[in-house]
DNA sequence: ATAATGACATGTT
DNA sequence: TAACATGCCATTA
């Protein structure tokens, strides 16, 4: 398991119950800020011990490839939390984003410079 | 070591 | 809004 796993995986768990999170703001809270699709390798591989549907795309849609049951999955497991999912899984993803604290972000020990790029691309 | 694969992002049509 | 092209990088073959 690799380091960026581990961090993944924390982030993901560290999402609160009713919000959301991107593949990309995951990535670069993990470090790697262009590492989108490694983010949705690690919860396809590791996914059973975190939320993972509170990850979604940046768009606010939840694009798995996987076909069938795993999208309806995804909203419905979201919508028990309260997040609203149109038929077309569509999420308003600014409304539910999940903005980490100062002391979170701390917590992960990021380079000043990502930590600019969080609060410039996400509004924190 | 190289090449292909992916639960993605971003910019351009 | 949607479709396409390019960039990215961990993992696998």
């Amino acid at each position: 398991m690799s380091k960026f796993s581990e961090k993944v995986l924390g982030i993901v768990k560290s999402v609160p119950y009713g919000k959301v999170v991107s593949y990309g703001q995951v990535a670069l809270m993990a470090g790697i800020p262009r590492a989108a699709i490694q983010v949705g390798w690690v919860l396809h591989t590791s996914g059973h011990l975190v939320p993972w549907w509170r990850v979604i795309n940046n768009s606010g849609r939840i694009s798995i490839k996987h076909p069938e049951h795993t999208t309806h999955m995804q909203k419905a497991l979201l919508e028990k939390e309260g997040v609203k999912v149109t038929k077309d899984f569509r999420i308003d993803i600014d409304n539910y984003r999940y903005r980490p604290s100062i002391s979170e972000i701390e917590n992960l020990s990021l380079d000043p410079q990502y930590i600019e790029n969080l609060s410039e691309k996400y509004n924190l």
